[in-house]
DNA sequence: GATCTTTGTCATGGT
DNA sequence: ACACCATGACAAAGA
């Protein structure tokens, strides 16, 4: 109930009215007429009128669009979301179908309940989509007839693959030679699956068929090529090609396994299939068992310290496998955030190794030495030097030994031609700060739920965007841009003080691991105030995001309160009008019936009474009197001569 | 060029 | 005391 006082004036809102109607009470009750009953509520709207587009006019001072506000506005969103339901479900109809078509084409074994390829499968192109279409044997069964995600995929895969390998079904993938090389990194060299038995058999038999599979479900030439590649690799070397430490302590080496990702498929090599493998071990791992898990994290295996990366390579292909992976692993996420940061130590995994995630280094293979110098250099279109590292006076970030001061960034921002636009710009192809949370949204982080699930739809970089050449993305982006741009000070900022974590890190690690990072590290004053104002700024962000959003849902919910405000005053306005009728009727009625009471009075003379000289009264005990009206009317006079 | 919108940041107060 | 959050106010950049 809203009561609004105004010096002695009480005003009952609308809402207040509404309650005591709801409680079954009506004007009558509280000794109101309809009359002032009415005057109240037109008054108390426009009270709440006033109250709302006060509120409203701030919030549009602050950004809040009208249309917001707009209920038919809101109507026609609402339309095009059932509309763009309507396809989706179009779309799933005809995935469905073509699942159906592809299952016709296999035949049921009945001794393994597995659909096989039908026997006359000669084209080499049928052969090469077999094992695809064997492995979803199951998936294409169950879910009811639902188009299953990528990642719910790759689960059934990893639960199927066992089965077969045991059996030594015929539709497995035949081929030790791949198997081999296929191994992950972690596993001795050239080990082949029977004669490994401390590693966990489970994983071993899956992981290269599973890899496999994938490969021809992705039909990705690059990934093709990658994998290939890591074969040679392995069957040369049958080890990882981790960084070694002699690489480490080469200066002029990067640390930056990412990097390759830019400079052409080629270089893949480097990264791919490491990475492939993790991917693929970490889709195992949300089928493997909980000690499995724990025994690869506790013997230290050397992929842990890839793991990191190769989280980042899976969320890349398996979007929302990490999505779905984030909320439903927070048991793990603990472990893996002790685990990065011990790793962090590590002699193969340097501080740098965090860094390297950090999108602007995607482009700095090339001169490892500079760009750590040269936050702006790294274009992306164009491996030629960059502006910025023409410039002298930029490169004085690179000295690290001073304050960097928020007043110098905005020098570097307000120089149009300065190398701050195309640094936004690259950022905005492919350096997207997004793109740094899925990373890191590996071992992190409750409470940045929203933001983490926003990522993976920044993931899907088109070739066209990474060649830095298409401007049709770019100015999608261009709403973002701003935020890269900022993003980038603070990066190019971290950059210039040689901070050895991502900015994501910085502001999404909960306290006691951003403090254990900060403790981990030696960092002088310049560095701590710029990380500590870096995570200010991130927060302040986030909160004032918030803030927002909160706000326009208070206004849209104000909107919608004021809404039916108007609907119970159009309600309580014509229950009047019918009030109003009825007791005109009953007076009508009373009236009528009073006058033929009086018409069947009548004196001892047997004459009956006038109604203009007598009335009818009733009394407290209910007896009823006739009243001469004369006399009434002079008593009536005569209190009011005396009363004042 | 004026105006509006969006977004980031700072200052401040509350928890 | 400190970290964090919420929010008003301001500024910058883009539309």
């Amino acid at each position: 109930m809203i009561i609004i006082c105004q010096g002695s004036n009480v005003f009952l809102s609308s809402a207040a009215v509404t309650d005591l109607i709801g409680s079954g009470r009506t004007a009558r009750h509280f000794n109101l007429s309809f009359e002032e009953l009415h005057m109240e509520v037109m008054h108390s709207s426009q009270q709440d009128m006033n109250l709302i587009d006060i509120l409203w006019k701030q919030d549009i001072d602050l950004g809040a669009r009208r249309e917001v506000f707009d209920y038919n506005h809101r109507q026609k969103e609402h339309e095009l979301q059932r509309q763009r339901e309507l396809e989706e479900e179009k779309r799933q109809d005809l995935l469905r179908e073509q699942e159906k078509a592809l299952l016709a084409q296999l035949q049921l074994d009945e001794e393994t309940g597995e659909y096989i390829p039908c026997p006359p499968t000669s084209a080499p192109l049928q052969t090469a989509v077999t094992p695809l279409e064997v492995t979803q044997n199951v998936s294409f069964t169950e879910g009811n007839g639902e188009t299953m995600s990528f990642a719910e995929c790759l689960q059934l895969l990893a639960e199927t693959f066992p089965v077969e390998e045991a059996e030594n079904s015929s539709v497995c993938l035949d081929t030790p030679a791949v198997s081999a090389p296929m191994m992950p990194p972690e596993q001795p060299a050239a080990t082949p699956a029977a004669l490994s038995p401390p590693s966990p058999p489970h994983q071993q038999r899956m992981v290269p068929d599973l890899e496999q599979a994938w490969m021809e479900l992705l039909s990705l030439p690059e990934l093709q090529q990658c994998l290939s590649m890591q074969m040679e690799d392995t069957l040369e070397t049958t080890t990882y090609p981790l960084p070694n430490s002699s690489d480490i302590q080469n200066p002029n080496y990067t640390f930056y396994p990412m990097a390759d990702l830019t400079e052409g498929e080629t270089n893949n090599v480097n990264v791919c299939p490491a990475e492939f493998m993790n991917t693929l071990n970490g889709s195992v791992t949300s089928v493997a068992p909980a000690d499995t898990i724990s025994q690869m994290k506790a013997a230290e295996d050397p992929v842990l310290n890839t793991n990191f990366s190769a989280e980042h390579f899976c969320d890349i292909f398996y979007p929302n496998a990490i999505v779905e992976e984030s909320s439903g692993q927070h048991g793990l996420e603990g472990n893996e955030m002790k685990t990065i940061s011990d790793t962090q130590n590590k002699p193969s995994f340097t501080p740098l190794d965090l860094y390297s995630l950090s999108p602007g280094d995607a482009f700095e293979k090339g001169k490892p030495n500079v760009m750590a110098e040269l936050p702006d250099s790294d274009s992306g279109i164009s491996s030629n030097t960059s502006p910025n590292s023409s410039s002298p006076g930029k490169s004085v970030y690179g000295d690290g030994s001073f304050i960097y001061s928020d007043s110098d960034m905005e020098e570097m921002d307000q120089n149009p031609g300065s190398a701050e636009s195309d640094y936004s710009e690259m950022f905005s192809i492919n350096f997207q700060p997004d793109d740094l949370l899925p990373a890191f949204s590996v071992y992190s982080i409750t409470g940045q739920s929203d933001q983490l699930e926003k990522k993976p739809k920044h993931l899907k970089t088109d070739p066209a965007e990474e060649s830095g050449h298409n401007n049709a993305p770019f100015t999608k982006d261009k709403l973002k841009k701003r935020s890269d741009v900022r993003l980038s000070r603070d990066e190019q900022r971290a950059k210039a003080l040689k901070i050895p974590f991502t900015v994501s890190m910085i502001i999404n690690l909960p306290v006691d691991d951003f403090n254990e990072l900060m403790s981990k590290h030696q960092l002088n004053e310049a560095q701590l105030a710029l990380v500590r104002d870096i995570r200010r700024r991130g927060k302040n962000k986030v909160a004032a995001q918030n803030c927002r959003k909160r706000k326009m849902e208070s206004i849209v919910g104000l909107e919608s309160d004021l809404d039916s405000l108007k609907e119970e005053k159009e309600r309580l306005l014509d229950e009047k009008s019918q009030n109003a009728a009825d007791l005109k009727e009953m007076k009508q009625q009373l009236n009528s019936l009073y006058l033929e009471v009086f018409s069947q009075l009548r004196d001892e003379k047997g004459h009956s009474y006038s109604p203009s000289e007598y009335s009818l009264q009733q009394s407290t005990n209910g007896s009823i009197f006739l009243v001469p009206r004369v006399k009434k009317t002079f008593i009536k006079s005569e209190d009011k001569h005396s009363s004042p």
